[in-house]
Order: C-alpha cells, then sequence, then structure tokens
RNA sequence: GGGCAAUUAGCUCAGUUGGUUAGAGCACUACCUUGACAUGGUAGGGGUCAGAGGUUCGAGUCCUCUAUUGCCCACCA
C-alpha cells in the first residue's frame, strides 16, 4: 500500500490487493477452523453444497454471504463455529457436461463403455471441479476448507451405501413397476421435483373408433365412440376405453365390441370415477403404460400394460407399423393415417401443462419401468412429529406451512436413475436364484461388494442404476462429519448443526428430506433452523440464469468493484425472505459504501497520526461533551439494533442501520464536529475527541466486519497502531470480540438533544439555501431558544463549519423579528435569519398562514381526540400525555407564528 | 381448482407486537470543488400506503370482500 508523506492511506482503495492479503492471512491464522471449547455448544452450518460443474452465480452470492455472516458473527461472539463447505457431484448435470465434451470429439458414452466414461468424469472433476471452490474463497467465505468433502468421496459413499441398505433393512426401500418420469434424451428416471411442468399450447384430437359390425362382420367408424387426447401417438398402448359410470350418454356403451384404429386391436370398456364427463366428448383412451391417470386405472381393471416406447422415445415393436419411428413423428403419421381412414374429426387448440425435463427440458415421457423407490410416509410421520414439537424453525415463519403440507401429502420416493456418474445401487442379482421366494429370491442388497451369490455361489450381476443425487445430499448434515463411523469426533461435536441457510427452490428437494435423514438415521434434526432467502432476479423480474442472458457475474462485479461491495449490497438490497430484483447499477450502492468508510479512515487516520489510546475505552460520560455522549449513545443503540436483527435473519434491517450509522450519524455530524475541535489548540479536548473517535470508528468496524470483512479487516489493522497496547485486540479483527452494547453510554437526553442540535443547523442552513446567500457570506441569526436547547445550539453551531460564515449567533428566550427577517419555526425552536434586503415579503406572509392552517388543523385533531372519553380512558397512559404535552406545544406555536404573521401585516 | 406472497414516492423496496408529522437507496431540482470523500456535501420537491367495507379512542399495520401481479401444489385426458 503506498503512503503518502503525512502517513494517511493512498486517496484510492487498492481492494485487490487488500482482499488477496487478508484471506491468505486468515487463511494461514488458521482462524477458519473452529477453536474448540467443550464447556461451549458450537456453532455449526454445513454449505448447500454446490454443484461441481457450477461456476458461481448471484444466487450463490447471496447464499454464502448470509452463511458468511452468520458464522463470522458467531465466531468474533467467541462461540465455537464450523463452516462445512463441499460440492456435489450432480449426476445428470455433471454426465451432461463430459458428454457434451465428448460429443465434440464425436464420442459418445457408449463408445467408451462405462469405466472408462466414469473415469473421464473424475478426470474432469480433477481438472475443472475447484472452480467453484477458488470462488467461495474469492466472496470471502470463511469455511474450514480441511474439512472440505464431496458426496462421492470415500467417507460419503459409504454412508449411501449404509443408508441403502438400512432402508432396506427397515423394509422402506422396495423396488416396483411403476409409472415413472422418463426423459427419454437423458434416458434416466426423473423424480417428480425434477420434472417441472410447463404450460404449452398443444392441440386436442377428435377421432372415431372402430366397432364391430354384427351384421357385415366387420369393423365400421363408431360415432358414438368418439375420444379426444393431446396424444395420440399414445393409442398403440390403448388396452381400453373409459366413460364415467353417471354418464347417461353412453348407456349401451358396454355391449359394443370396440376396436383400435390403425391397429384393429379388441379393447375393454370400462366405467371409471376418475373420468370428467365435461371434458372432451367423455370417452377417454386408457393407456396404462403411458399415462399415471391410465395407470391407476390399469390396476383398478386388471387391464393389460402395453409399453410401446423404447428408452430413447422411438416407437418399440408394439407399435407395429410405427416401428422406430419418434414419438413426434409417429404422432403425424397416425394423425395422417386417421385422416386417411376417414375417422378423424377435428382438432382444437389446447393449452396444457407438460412435464419436461428439468436438466435438457426435454418433454417427459409417463414411462412404465421398474425403479427402486423409498417408501417415504413413515418418514415424513418422523418429520411431522419433531416438527409438532417445534425442533425445526424456518424463517420466515410462513415457509413451515409449505414444507408441512408437502409432508402430509408426501409420495415415494423414485431414487434410481438410469445414468453411470453416481452411486452405483449396491444390488446383486442371482439370476439361478431367481425363481425363489416368489421371484424375490435373487436380490441381495449388501454393504460390502460382492462377487458371488452367497447362496449357490454362482453368478452376480450387479444392478446397473445409479442412486439419484438427492439420495447423498440428504445425508450431507451428518455424513459429512464423519457418520457412519458413530464415534467420529466431528459428529460427535458438531452434531446437529445450528443453521441451514436455502433458497426456496430446493426446500422438497434436500431440506425436507435432510430433516427426515437426520430424525431417522441420527434421531435427532439435522439443524434447528432454517433461513429460506429470496430468489435473485434480473431487473425484468425474471429468474436470473444464463441461458436467459440477463445475469450478472458475481465475479465481474467483484473485479470492479470488491467483493465487500458486492456482499454489502447484496445483503442490503435483499430483505428478509423476499425476491431480491438485481441490476448492474445497483451494485453502486456497494461501491459508493466502500468509498465512503475508506475516505472515512482516511480522515480518521491523518488526525491520529501519534496519538495512542489506552486498550480499553476509559472515558466517563461526565467528562465528555454532549456531541460525544449523543454519537456513544447512538452507538449503543445501534449494536442492539444489529443483535436483533442478526439473531432474526433480517441481514438488510442491520446493514441499512449500519449504513446510516456510519454514513448520516457518524460521518455527516460527528466527523464534521470534530474537525473544529481537532483542529484548535485545546488539547486536553482534542484528546478526549480522538479517543472517543477512535472507539467509535473501530467498534464500528467489528460491527461492520461479518459484512464486509476485507476493508473492515484492513482498517482495523491500521487502527491498531494507534493504541498503547494492541496486543489486546488480538491478530485480527475476525478473531476480536463482538462488541457488546454499555449501559452507561446508553443516552436518551443526549440523543433527544443531538436531534434538536440537528434541526437547528438544518433549519440555518436551509434558509442560507433558500434565499441564495453564499457561503462566504456574512449572516446574523436568531433563535429563540432557552435553557440546554440553548447551550447546544450554541456549541453546535461553533462546530459545523458547514453553517457558513456567521456574523452573530443570537440565542434568545424571545424575539421581535424585523422586516429583514426570514423564519423556520419548529415546535421547540424559531430561527430567523437577518437577510438585509431579500425577504420577499409576499411569500414568507404565504408561508406563514400555510403554516398557521396546518398547525390549527393538527390542534383540532388532537383536541377532538383528548375530548374522547374513551380515548383518555383507554388509551395507554403515556400517549396521552404525550397528545396533552403536543397540545401546548402547538397552541404555544400558533401564537407565535400568528404574532409573526400580524408583523409582516404590519410591515407592509 | 387449492395454497402462499406481493400491491407504500418516478423506479426498487423497508416499515418488528396498531400509537406524534409514513422512511431508505436510486432518479430528479438548486447551490457548493470547503485540507477525508464529486463514488462527495448542503438543501429541496415528490406519497388520498391498490379499491371498498368493517373492528378500534386511534389502521400502512388487524378482519372481510374485490382487482391486478408473481410463485408453489394438484390426475383435467
Amino acid at each position: 500500500m503506498e503512503e503518502t508523506q503525512e502517513g494517511a492511506l493512498s486517496p484510492a482503495y487498492n481492494f485487490r490487493e487488500v482482499e488477496e492479503k487478508w484471506y491468505s492471512f486468515w487463511e494461514a491464522g488458521g482462524y477458519f477452523k473452529p477453536k474448540a471449547d467443550p464447556a461451549k455448544k458450537p456453532y455449526t452450518i454445513v454449505i448447500p453444497p454446490p454443484n461441481v460443474t457450477g461456476v458461481l452465480h448471484m444466487g450463490h452470492a447471496l447464499n454464502n454471504t448470509v452463511q458468511d455472516i452468520l458464522i463470522r458473527w458467531q465466531r468474533m461472539r467467541g462461540v465455537p463455529t464450523l463452516w462445512v463447505p463441499g460440492t456435489d457431484h450432480a449426476g445428470i448435470a455433471t454426465q451432461n457436461v463430459v458428454e457434451k465434451k465428448l460429443a465434440k470429439e464425436g464420442k459418445s458414452r457408449f463408445d467408451l463403455g462405462r469405466e472408462a466414461f466414469v473415469a473421464e468424469v473424475w478426470k474432469w472433476r480433477e481438472e475443472y471441479g475447484s472452480t467453484i471452490i477458488r470462488q467461495l474463497r474469492r466472496l470471502g467465505a470463511s469455511c474450514d476448507w480441511s474439512r472440505e468433502r464431496f458426496t462421492m468421496d470415500e467417507g460419503l459413499s459409504r454412508a449411501v451405501r449404509e443408508t441403502f441398505v438400512k432402508l432396506y433393512e427397515d423394509e422402506l426401500i422396495y423396488q416396483g413397476h411403476y409409472i415413472i418420469n422418463w426423459c427419454p434424451r437423458c434416458r434416466t428416471a426423473l423424480s417428480d421435483e425434477e420434472a417441472p411442468y410447463k404450460e404449452v399450447e398443444g392441440k386436442l384430437y377428435f377421432y372415431r373408433y372402430l366397432v364391430k359390425d354384427p351384421n357385415l362382420d366387420a369393423l365400421v367408424p363408431d360415432d358414438q365412440v368418439v375420444i379426444a387426447t393431446t396424444r395420440p401417438e399414445t393409442m398403440l398402448g390403448d388396452t381400453a376405453i373409459a366413460v364415467n359410470p353417471k354418464d347417461k350418454r353412453y348407456a349401451g356403451i358396454e355391449g359394443k365390441e370396440v376396436y383400435l384404429p390403425l391397429q384393429n386391436r379388441k379393447l375393454r370398456v370400462i366405467r371409471d370415477d376418475l373420468i370428467d364427463p365435461e371434458f372432451g366428448t367423455g370417452i377417454v383412451k386408457v393407456t396404462p403404460a403411458h399415462d399415471p391417470n391410465d395407470f391407476e386405472m390399469g390396476h383398478r381393471h386388471q387391464l393389460e400394460f402395453r409399453n410401446v416406447f423404447h428408452p430413447d422415445g422411438r416407437v418399440n415393436e408394439n407399435g407395429a407399423p410405427y416401428e422406430n419411428l419418434d414419438r413426434f413423428e409417429a404422432r403425424k403419421k397416425i394423425l395422417e393415417d386417421l385422416k386417411a381412414a376417414g375417422l378423424f374429426i377435428r382438432e382444437e387448440a389446447h393449452v396444457h401443462k407438460v412435464p419436461h425435463c428439468y436438466r435438457c427440458d426435454t418433454v417427459v415421457e409417463p414411462y412404465l419401468s421398474k425403479q427402486w423407490f423409498v417408501r417415504m410416509k413413515p418418514l415424513a410421520q418422523e418429520a411431522l412429529r419433531a416438527q409438532k414439537e417445534g425442533k425445526v424453525k424456518f424463517f420466515p415463519k410462513r415457509w413451515t406451512k409449505v414444507y408441512l403440507h408437502w409432508l402430509r401429502n408426501i409420495r415415494d420416493w423414485c431414487v434410481s436413475r438410469q445414468i453411470w456418474w453416481g452411486h452405483q445401487i449396491p444390488v446383486w442379482y442371482c439370476d439361478a436364484c431367481a425363481t425363489q421366494q416368489n421371484g424375490q429370491g435373487g436380490v441381495f442388497v449388501s454393504r460390502e461388494d460382492l462377487t458371488q451369490c452367497p447362496k449357490c455361489q454362482g453368478p452376480l450381476r450387479r444392478d446397473e442404476d445409479v442412486l439419484d443425487t438427492w439420495f447423498s445430499s440428504w445425508l450431507w448434515p451428518f455424513s459429512t462429519l464423519g457418520w457412519p463411523d458413530e464415534q467420529s469426533e466431528d459428529l460427535k461435536c458438531f452434531y446437529p448443526t445450528s443453521s441451514l441457510v436455502t433458497a426456496q427452490e430446493i426446500l422438497y428437494f434436500w431440506v425436507a428430506r435432510m430433516i427426515m435423514a437426520g430424525l431417522h438415521f441420527r434421531k435427532a434434526v439435522p439443524f434447528s433452523q432454517v433461513y429460506i432467502h429470496g430468489t435473485v432476479r434480473a431487473d425484468s423480474g425474471q429468474k436470473m440464469s444464463k441461458s436467459l442472458g440477463n445475469a450478472i457475474d458475481p465475479l465481474e462485479v467483484i473485479e470492479e468493484i470488491g467483493t465487500d461491495g458486492l456482499r454489502f449490497s447484496i445483503i442490503m438490497l435483499t430483505a428478509s425472505g423476499q425476491d431480491a430484483y438485481l441490476s448492474r447499477e445497483k451494485f453502486e450502492l456497494g461501491r459508493n459504501f466502500t468509498n465512503k468508510i475508506w475516505n472515512a479512515a482516511r480522515f480518521a487516520l491523518m488526525n491520529l497520526e501519534g496519538f495512542k489510546a489506552p486498550s480499553k475505552f476509559n472515558l466517563k460520560p461526565e467528562s465528555l461533551t454532549i456531541v460525544d455522549r449523543w454519537i456513544l449513545s447512538l452507538l449503543q443503540g445501534l449494536i442492539g439494533e444489529m443483535d436483533r436483527a442478526l439473531k432474526d435473519y433480517r441481514f438488510n434491517d442491520a446493514a441499512t442501520a449500519f449504513y446510516h450509522f456510519f454514513w448520516h450519524q457518524f460521518c455527516d455530524w460527528y466527523l464534521e464536529a470534530a474537525k473544529p475541535v481537532l483542529n484548535g489548540f485545546d488539547w486536553e479536548e482534542k484528546e478526549k475527541t480522538l479517543a472517543v473517535l477512535l472507539h467509535v470508528f473501530e467498534t464500528g468496524l467489528r460491527l461492520l466486519h461479518p459484512f464486509m470483512p476485507y476493508i473492515s479487516e484492513e482498517i482495523w489493522q491500521r487502527f491498531k497502531t494507534c493504541f498503547k497496547d494492541p496486543g489486546a485486540f488480538g491478530p485480527s479483527i475476525m478473531v476480536s470480540d463482538w462488541p457488546k452494547a454499555q449501559r452507561k453510554f446508553s443516552d436518551p437526553d443526549a440523543e433527544r438533544r443531538g436531534t434538536l442540535m440537528q434541526r437547528a443547523v438544518s433549519g440555518i442552513r436551509d434558509l442560507r439555501a433558500k434565499l441564495n446567500i453564499p457561503h462566504t457570506a456574512l449572516v446574523s441569526v436568531t433563535v429563540k431558544a432557552e435553557g440546554t436547547v440553548k447551550k447546544d445550539i450554541e456549541l453546535m453551531s461553533r462546530l459545523i463549519s458547514h453553517l457558513g460564515k456567521l456574523e452573530k449567533l443570537e440565542i434568545v428566550p424571545a424575539y421581535d423579528r424585523d422586516k429583514d427577517s426570514v423564519g423556520n419555526v419548529y415546535p421547540d425552536m424559531e430561527i430567523y435569519l437577518r437577510a438585509g434586503g431579500l425577504v420577499d415579503l409576499e411569500a414568507e406572509r404565504k408561508k406563514l398562514s400555510g403554516k398557521i392552517e396546518e398547525t390549527r388543523q393538527r390542534l383540532e385533531q388532537l383536541e377532538t381526540r383528548l375530548a374522547n372519553e374513551s380515548f383518555v380512558t383507554r388509551a395507554p397512559k403515556e400517549i396521552v400525555e404525550k397528545e396533552k404535552a403536543r397540545c401546548e406545544e402547538l397552541k404555544s406555536q400558533m401564537a407565535s407564528l400568528r404574532e409573526n404573521l400580524n408583523l409582516f401585516s404590519e410591515i407592509s
């Protein structure tokens, strides 16, 4: 850092250098690691592990800044603090990335084979997987990097294996045929949460099915049997048609022999409550293998399940003559053929919702296949019980209801995925033993890899599938701490963790499942508080995302204005739990504030040159001026407010409180008032002012540190040299004490008087500005005030240089204004400025009349209220007293205003 | 269809259990390069708190309804 001769800081703040310097300093000092103290309950956060494929976006920036604030705050409070970092293997996402890379080389994963492909993914992870970790450091995250975990590392793999086996033993995991969401592109199953519905403008097609005409002994189109569908291609898998049992229109329909067009297959005719007679024609084609509702009907009525698609979405042999056509090609062809056969009636525009793959946006196909499921009801029951006992608190509270609703309506979780990157399912099959125990004989679930059948020693076949990514994520709060090793020190010490900070999108995916896993495997909720912050959106209201091109890259912002500026902006702009709408310009807030702090520090250090204060602030309030007592009292209030806000996860309130205090009280008023003292020659006064200034600034830096870690450290380190015993402050601000409010400096009277002083000064400035009196021109001011007010204003007027030049300041108990005066009238003071011939009498008179009218109305309101008996008897006493006093004030104010108005009238 | 939010200054949003004259940032207007800071200072303008009713001595705040917007959930083929 370049320094001027006077020893002040260089004018421009070199955040790049500062940030790099202090982050390595902290890490080298081991401050990110928990300081063990058996007497204290630790504070722990596990990071929501970002995808290894990820790059830091604004959502991460917000999420991790919040966590870092909590961690730094608790650490400074003296609590042993642990923030566990790590990354998620992100099954499909990562596999996609590597597959894309291979595609550029003209290869597919099938060319490599499973083993080589997985090796390729690991290689990719070694090379690029640490990008986001590096970026988290750049953000200032004070994670304990020595405990960094990865959802596929050895320990976590063991946890996953243990979990699967345990669930199997508890009969909470089973294999079943089910309609699942199938992505034909990714060729894997998706959970309901991974297949969000999107509104699509489709078509509803109407066409006739066939019946057998006994007279002709031939199939003919039937005008009675007309169905409506959005997906004609699935008719290849139809095995029935259905109508509502109460639908009178189709009374005789069961008597008909109905046949499927194009394939001329006979269909059953069933009646089912599910059918809405109002929709379409009231007749539904039933495709049990390709629609979730039809699947259920299929079971109810013992229908045939006829699968007509290959896993990649092409029609299979059951769909002849459309075999090998893509599903959408088949749709076209089938419609053409229906038209050619004269069966087609019409089509309607129809907007409906269609599930899409959340990774690749392909239309998801409901697909009948064999998958592994976790039975969720019993797990949800445990979670519901825990919630009843108030074990987990959500911030903001409204998420509790959303969470409970989901738990109460929970459905089984399909955990198998047909991809290669992930935890392979620990299940082995022995074909030889398969026929025993009703076909359940050949299935072996094991903690250890099996090489031969435990029963017949024959060859085994391992289940090809891997587990859903969330199957490792839901164990994260304890798998990262050493589980399943119950003797792990970390597990004993840090589980359950304290807070979980996350976005609303993964409440079901992750938060709810973690709670269930924690309760089931560890008999304790994984964390006691969940803070759910808002989504970061672009100014337009859209979600910020790279694909929409509206993303603001946090790293670019950091390059431009520094980490502290980014952190402060994003926190101050995000109300607790509300979505944040960000644009490039909004970060100017943080940039400007950084600049302000830096310059205030330059000013302070310039003045502190050569000054040495005792490490403990030991001045007595009685020995200080009203200005000192005022700022000290505000400081105590700030500490209280920030503590309350942080406890309630109201980070923006904490940030705003600090911002307002530092800029608009400390800089605008205290530093300005300090200037004349610091430039004066009263050494005793000067020393006291410096001590207060240093104390307030240093305390402020500690309050600021969780929000803006770098600049607070940089300035704090420089301030340290201004103390007689710098060692008393410890090596770094991040391990210094979080400020505690000191009651002896809390002084409501000083605060009241301070406000009054500010008003007097502003009032005088206002008059100057209105009359356009240049700064250098002498003016004479008369203030009507008494008692301490008089003294305070005298003091303030001496201190604030921005008042401009005063010829004379008179503070008098009463004032007869003359024709050259112009005034500001407040409830507790009147300020007049003698300004030669500058006064516009007419305007002044108007202004005064307005004020009188305003005051009269308010007085009237108050008097009516006070006349109201129920107000006097029911309202709290202090409110009534206040109103009474206010009435008196207004009365005298009115009298004085009238007097002045009369004066004006006399003059003219 | 059900649920949850939101609606306050030109814009983006605060407003903790109801209690003096509803706040901030940005934008705007005027003046100011004064020895920390023009990424700044000083002062100012701008709001029938979405609408209607109700509870209360008193409502931006509580209740009901309406309107608009957003999000989540749900089996409309």
